[in-house]
RNA sequence: GCCGGCGUGGCGGAACUGGCAGACGCACAGGACUUAAAAUCCUGCGGGACUAAUCUCCCGUACCGGUUCGAUUCCGGUCGCCGGCACCA
């Protein structure tokens, strides 16, 4: 009999050895084929490892390991994403610097990990907060700031009233900061900004190479939300000033009855002296700079708006005088800021009309009353009431539109995007700082790369200020320096980056963590990049994995990365609830720590419930029932050695199924399906126990098969029962096609489509034979005529029959 | 409102390309072992009708309809849930 399981005594004694053995370092040798497999780096919070992180890194820790018993070359990193607020807060409320908070929370993951057993590369760790790391944060800043990518900008932003720290549009989340839940408000600061618009088209195109799942691609395409329109130029009647607008319907411009402006409009401020209900449009103006956008959006059912008395516009196709509004519907942060409104065709400007009793003119002729409903239809329906393109389609329409405007010269063809420049400015002490020094004779100068990294200095107090000022601005010392343009005094920029600085390139820095030249060398990132396969949670769909894949596509401008996409395949895990089927969180009560899993039942254990607890692109919630079921399963492997034979090969009854599985088991790994996997290896350790033996062939292939899931059970196994050096080192188990298929089959023999029997046939059986020995089986049942009679081999036969 | 995804036993979930629905696990029930319990092992386990039991039959993958020899799978419609976006002209 063989000793019981103690995972205690296992898990430790192997977690040593692989540490001793440098046992999963990945070799510098380019010359092997290389997979590169990478999950998100945590945040090391005070809180410690989550249940839901073992999820991802166990999947792709079970990839990175099949992928060296593959003979390939694998980097399989881990490192911390270290800068961030939580750290910042929780070093002000307890006095200890973040820096030294940051150390302690790592230290605890890091042990977390281990315990764990992961595969990880611990020789490339990395560290967003450490300077020779955020040395190339700030030099790639540099990069955007010379090609003219980055600039700074006076323009509202959004202002979180507790963090009091400036949100970049995606950190938003219904109109409350997404990270701390407190209002959002507006208000003017002078920001740097990335021009990530600029990438807009690139960002988009790029999603057609690259195999993500379908959902994130879709967000990501949303979140830019490219249109294609016209802007067009209307005079203002008696005034030299054109009012120019975007429009997605140029076909349209026929029934344009009104415009409107958006409260901010510049060209408001212009002609104020001229209008002649000026304070009633001022009191407008003041009402929508109080709201937020959230707000505006919110109310969004009541249309409100003022009539500038005093303007009006014509329209350039049919010289039709028209007036002019200013509505809050209208965002002066998208297209012109002003719009053509056609209250027919567009069901925001029909509400408009409606409620302001304006015309309202049917230019697209659908069979609907546009006086009673708006009618929005563009692929059927055509033109009428509108001069050289009626009897048009809306298609034909908007081409013949868009030529006759660009003839005149008033109006051209126009692509607008959702997606906004990034606000990379943080009133915060715990970043990276941002490298430019502010000079008043030259202003906004780069600092020279050779004094890279510019290190955060060490600050009394990191106190967010209530002005709006970084804590870095109380100190002169640092603020105060000289301009390397001129060198004349200047002073430093004191806003830091936001978080996501650090996470934008950092898959970068794992292939050569510890390079001074550069960010990583040329033969390190020819070799590595790109990342085969990402993982990571669907909440950084629009944050992290499109500011990381901007980045890229930059560098990759700058002939800095060999590639234009940083991943070449992008999964995304679900989340893991508590029992109750709801997040977990302290509030709820229901968070449930790995580390008494693993100390309870073992981390092969809980590595082995984590895969099987459901689809991996679901949510589950956890159940402590499934836990025990799997730590069971692992016991009745541990127990295999009591039923033993020393043959090597397989048995002959189970040789198809050992195939089977090895097929089954290594296509399912690589398609996210763990569960089936796991359940597959249960099911056939289920046949060893029926025959109430296992030969030493099958067993070792048990094994192999298993290791990547639960590599210290497994490891221990390969030992005790003299297998021959390391499991982690041995091949993938190989399947013959041809033994996967069994010699005889069940088949189901149905009647009008419903089984009324089975029969054994063997698989070579000609379509004849099988069906005449299926009509003796359902012989008494065929009363009738036969209609028909359909075979699929090895699956079915169906009669027809009345 | 728009865009995605989903809906299968008491529960988590399986099902290749349209071919025996419910793999695997949990829970539950009965049995074995035990002084007993736990653990372990064996058996059963969608609902219903018939039966001493087996057999057999009917219903069943959210709901309604269609295509097909055959539909959880494909098509049309309805309802419900989850996620994302949301006055973007």
């Amino acid at each position: 009999m063989a000793e019981i399981y103690n995972h205690r005594e296992v898990e430790t004694k192997w977690q040593k050895v692989w540490d001793d053995e440098k046992a999963f370092k990945t070799s510098d040798d380019y010359s092997k084929p290389k997979y590169y497999a990478l999950v998100e780096f945590p945040y090391p919070s005070g809180q410690g490892l989550h249940v839901g992180h073992p999820r991802p890194y166990t999947a792709l820790d079970i990839v990175a390991r099949k992928r060296r018993m593959q003979g390939y070359n694998v980097l399989y990193p881990m490192g911390w994403d270290a800068f961030g607020l939580p750290t910042e807060n929780y070093a002000i409320q307890n006095h200890i610097h973040p820096k030294i908070v940051t150390e302690n929370n790592v230290v605890r993951f890091k042990n977390q990990l281990h315990s764990l057993g992961y595969s990880f590369d611990w020789d490339r760790e990395i560290n967003t907060t450490d300077p020779d790391y955020y040395k190339w944060t700030q030099w790639i800043f540099l990069k955007l700031f010379k090609a003219g990518l980055a600039y700074k900008s006076e323009m509202p932003i959004n202002w979180c009233t507790s963090c009091k720290v400036g949100l970049a549009n995606e950190e938003v989340v219904n109109g409350v900061c997404e990270r701390c839940g407190s209002e959002v408000v507006r208000k003017v600061k002078s920001q740097w900004m990335l021009k990530i618009t600029e990438y807009a088209d690139k960002l988009i195109q790029g999603l057609d190479t690259v195999d993500y799942v379908e959902r994130v691609k879709v967000s990501q395409k949303n979140w830019i939300g490219k249109s294609t329109g016209a802007e067009v130029d209307f005079s203002i009647k008696g005034k030299e000033d054109k009012l120019r607008i975007y429009t997605t319907r140029c076909d349209t411009l026929f029934g344009a009855t009104y415009m409107v402006l958006s409260p901010e409009h510049p060209l408001i401020d212009k002609y104020k002296d001229e209008l002649k209900n000026w304070e009633e449009i001022s009191a407008y103006r003041e009402q929508a700079a109080k709201k937020s956008d959230f707000e505006r959006a919110e109310l969004a059912k009541d249309k409100t708006g003022v009539r500038i008395d005093g303007l009006s516009a014509v329209n350039p196709v049919n010289e039709k005088e028209i007036p002019i509004f200013i509505s809050d519907y209208v965002l002066m942060s998208y297209g012109t800021g002003a719009i053509m409104a056609v209250p027919a065709h567009d069901e925001r400007d029909w509400d408009f009309a409606k409620k302001f009793n304006l015309p309202i003119i049917e230019v697209v002729a659908g069979g609907k009353n546009v006086q009673e409903e708006v009618y929005t239809d563009v692929a059927e329906g055509t033109i009428v009431n509108s001069g050289f393109i009626d009897g048009l389609s809306v298609k034909e329409a908007q081409a013949r539109m868009i030529a006759f405007l660009e003839e005149k010269g008033i109006g051209c063809a126009k692509t607008n995007f959702k997606l906004r420049d990034w606000v990379f400015s943080r009133q915060r002490y715990w970043g990276e700082p941002i490298p430019i020094v502010y000079c008043e004779k030259c202003g906004y100068v780069p600092v020279n790369e050779s004094e890279l990294p510019l290190d955060l200095p060490e600050v009394e107090s990191y106190m967010p200020t209530d002005n709006g000022e970084s804590p870095l601005a109380l100190m002169t010392d640092w603020v105060n320096t000289t301009c390397p343009c001129c060198k004349g005094p200047a002073k430093r920029e004191t806003d830091t980056m936001p978080q996501w600085a650090g996470s934008s390139w950092y898959f970068l820095r794992y292939t050569d963590p510890t390079n001074t030249e550069a960010l990583a060398s040329k033969e390190a990132l020819d070799y590595w990049m790109p990342v085969d396969w990402y993982n990571g949670g669907m909440e950084h769909t629009t944050l992290h994995l499109l500011y990381s894949r901007f980045w890229h596509k930059f560098l990759y401008d700058q002939k800095v990365v060999p590639c234009p996409e940083p991943y070449l395949k992008r999964t995304s895990h679900g989340m893991i609830l508590g029992s109750n089927g709801e997040k977990m969180s302290k509030s709820r009560g229901n968070v449930v720590n790995p580390d008494d899993i693993v100390r309870e039942y073992g981390a092969d254990t809980l590595r082995t419930y984590e895969m099987f607890i459901g689809a991996f692109e679901l949510s589950a919630s956890w159940s402590e029932d499934g836990v025990k079921g799997c730590r069971r399963f692992l016991e009745r492997v541990w127990k295999l050695q009591d039923i033993l034979t020393e043959d090597m090969n397989y048995s002959t009854d189970l040789e198809v199924k050992m195939h089977q599985t090895i097929k089954k088991v290594s296509n399912d790994f690589e398609s996210l399906k763990y569960n089936t996997a796991i359940a597959a290896m249960m099911a056939l350790i289920n046949e060893f126990y029926r025959k109430n033996a296992v030969t030493k062939g099958e067993f070792k292939t048990l094994l192999t098969m298993l290791n990547p899931v639960a590599p210290h059970i497994t490891e221990e196994l390969w030992q005790s029962v003299g297998f021959e050096g390391r499991l982690y080192e041995t091949a993938w188990p190989e399947y013959e096609e041809a033994k996967t298929v069994e010699a005889t089959v069940e088949i189901a023999v149905q009647i009008n489509g419903k089984t009324r029997a089975t029969l054994m046939i063997g698989k070579e059986d000609p379509k004849d034979e099988v069906i005449a020995k299926a009509k003796e089986v359902v012989a008494d049942k065929l009363t009738g005529t036969i209609v028909k009679e359909i075979y699929v081999p090895g699956r079915i036969v169906n009669i027809v029959h009345k």
